[in-house]
DNA sequence: CAGAATAGGGGAACATTGTTCGCGTTGCAA
DNA sequence: TTGCAACGCGAACAATGTTCCCCTATTCTG
């Protein structure tokens, strides 16, 4: 089973998502194809391994790089928008079926293994918010604040709070997605520059000054807040 | 020809691209599967057909919004952002095609269909920063000003320029692409109106304040900088 | 311990796909 | 009339995903 998923994800590696072949796999993985279908449910559940297996290690790496940031809302930020480019820059095939175009077809239960694994991916990058909002690193919410339900087992989330992530996380997912697909060759820049630049811009956006005498970057590290007891 | 085209088009629509079948849109274009090959070079070609397309059409749809907005910078910027969203939340099968996951073997040669679709795509949203940045609409640059050489047929773009114009089509190309995958259902929350704040804030990272009494929101028409000569 | 049930694996077959080849047909120009 | 080019079609081929049936161990049950 565990050289199923090798296999597969050695043929996403070589060819890609698209041309990604049941049969291929399993001569890699030294099965025949009808035997596959003893693991795995046809081409799509193979793809919903490899689904599942991006995010939890995407999600994996993302959360490390923002554990051993510390405390402070500003180098949580940067640390994930550099983890989070620097996972899709070295798995982009992965990144790519994961986040990419999605399959049409292809709707997972939210109970099934890459329902859980997207929101282990997803939960990090939300705390960093929900702790910075905790620990009152954040400026005034720019949004009424009626409570949204996003899991029945976390309490509700302002709405403010969401709206912070959701375009926090678009600034850092877009830079991260043009660069990987291509659409920033032309520009002949240094993206990871540019966007530690744009991570920064993302906290002082969001985030309340914390060195009020430093003028933009240099920031002392540990004078922050103190950190909610959140993981 | 043009039959082809339309076929192709109502067939990913219905389909998706993965799925596109060429023996299905030569029998909806109403012609033979290997007569096909007189016209388009096999699938791919047909993939090309799409994709050029839809780069047309989409930097069109982007341009007229841009054009009716006017000649303020943060009235354009929104602009671009409301159209940017409305095409890609309208059009969800041709956006994934042209901006979502890159086919592997696909490079288009840039002075091929696609190659000048691409760039007629991008002027437009270039030339907004172009403008306001000759109008005096902008904050100091940020970045040291090396030109690069984008196109030898117009002059060399500061460098500064550049990475403003990244960082704006980050923001904005992340939330739409964010939507338009479905990566921001759980949120809940109205995907356009938080986007056209995030478009304000981008006017308010690099623009010069137009105003100076408003607070934050509104801002009166016509009063900004005159506009360059630029189409 | 004998027998049955079950999991693991393989081969053949089928429908469908992209693609190529060669054969016709049509229209036009020399 | 004769050539020629464009247009189109059907047959064929390789490759793919998928299903069905068979075979062999292993394990559980009486």
């Amino acid at each position: 089973m565990q050289s199923i998923r090798d296999a597969a994800l050695a043929e996403l590696r070589r060819t890609g998502p698209a041309e990604l072949s049941l049969r291929e796999v399993a001569k890699v993985a030294g099965i025949s194809p009808s035997g596959l279908y003893r693991y795995v449910e046809g081409r799509d559940g193979l793809l919903e391994l490899l689904v599942s297996d991006g995010f939890e290690r995407f999600g994996k790496s993302v959360a490390e790089a923002i554990a051993v940031a510390g405390p402070v809302f500003a180098d949580q930020v940067v640390a994930l928008a550099e983890s989070y480019r620097s996972w899709a820059t070295a798995n982009p095939e992965q990144f790519s079926l994961i986040l990419g175009s999605p399959v049409v077809g292809f709707n997972p239960d939210p109970d099934g293994p890459t329902g859980v694994a997207v929101r282990q991916f997803g939960t990090p990058m939300l705390q960093v918010i929900l702790d910075a909002a905790a620990s009152g690193q954040l400026n005034a919410l720019p949004s009424p604040l009626a409570p949204i339900d996003l899991d029945p087992a976390v309490p509700s989330i302002p709405a403010g709070l969401i709206e912070i992530a959701m375009r926090s996380w678009a600034r850092i997912h877009g830079m991260v997605i043009l660069e990987a697909f291509g659409h920033l060759n032309w520009t002949g820049q240094d993206v990871e520059a540019v966007l530690r630049s744009e991570a920064e811009s993302i906290a002082a956006t969001f985030g309340r000054a914390s060195s009020p005498r430093g003028a933009t970057n240099r920031r002392a590290r540990g004078t922050g807040a103190p950190v909610s007891n959140a993981s």
